[in-house]
DNA sequence: TTATTAAACAAGAATAATTCCTAAATAAGA
DNA sequence: TCTTATTTAGGAATTATTCTTGTTTAATAA
């Protein structure tokens, strides 16, 4: 993503725009697949070895407050951030660990028939998070990612 | 529920019947909804004002093993324990932070059937969990249940 | 019933992710 | 450039959970 675009993302939100911020938000749409703080810490110790472990809490949980990512809770002991803010699910495989994102508009339609016939009563209904849980066939080469 | 009961469901997975883990059985059936190990431990205090909190964990722990509770993973900052262990489904309230079990095997059906159509490729689907986020309507009275 | 023993428990120390605190640095607007 | 509110670095504090060790106990067999 050119830093341009990081930029705007930020200014559209109205932060100020700091070389941490922008830092954070690259690594995050690097990596991708759900990093968690500490694995951000990590890409960035390269081109940045200041960074504080706290610095980097504050711009996700400031992130997350700006909608720019959100959180996702895993059986892991750590919270993992993801950019993707449009709505999808989560493949989990209880192999690896891995976590994808799964984007499926014909399910979203589906549930969301489903449950204006079927009301839950006395809940108004936002948003569905569907887990999908499995394994990745055989001979798969997924990265672990817990521990 | 019954001692007779209790002791039952711990002895039919070949578990030492101790005080302890009646206990911690007995409140996880009382308390329902999602508790947390200090909340359990909170429970228990009257009639138990000595069970250390290592050993919930640790019977905790052990009936995960054994499949008689579930972990749920949440937004805040510890896990709760989910004595219900037929296939169902979450509801999360955004305002009091309540989770709900939800039971619909209709659901579950309807799930099935689309992934049986549309498989993802290269993973082997072993089961669904839904969250589904929204409000209850004012003037509910839930519990708050986080902090 | 009693003796044996592997398993479970209590108590508290250790761990680790996350949060909090404060002084120094800095981005944005005037 | 100057001002100021915001952000960051660094490290201490917090807290859910795990680990360790010595003691107790439930279950089995004699």
């Amino acid at each position: 993503m050119e830093y341009n675009e990081l930029i705007k993302v930020l200014s559209d939100k109205g932060l100020k725009v700091t070389p941490q911020r922008v830092a954070v938000l690259e690594a995050l749409y690097e990596i991708k697949n759900h990093p968690s703080a500490e694995q951000i810490r990590q890409k960035l110790h390269a081109r940045y070895p200041s960074i504080a472990i706290g610095t980097i809490y504050n711009i996700l949980d400031t992130f997350c407050e700006q909608g720019i990512i959100k959180k996702v809770k895993t059986d892991s002991d750590f919270v993992r951030y993801d950019v993707d803010m449009e709505r999808h699910h989560h493949i989990y495989c209880e192999n690896c660990n891995h976590i994808e994102n799964y984007h499926d508009p014909e399910l979203d339609e589906l549930l969301k028939n489903y449950f204006e016939k079927k009301r839950i009563p006395n809940f108004q209904i936002h948003d569905f998070n569907l887990q999908i849980i499995g394994r990745y066939a055989e001979h798969q080469n997924k990265p672990n990612q817990n521990n």
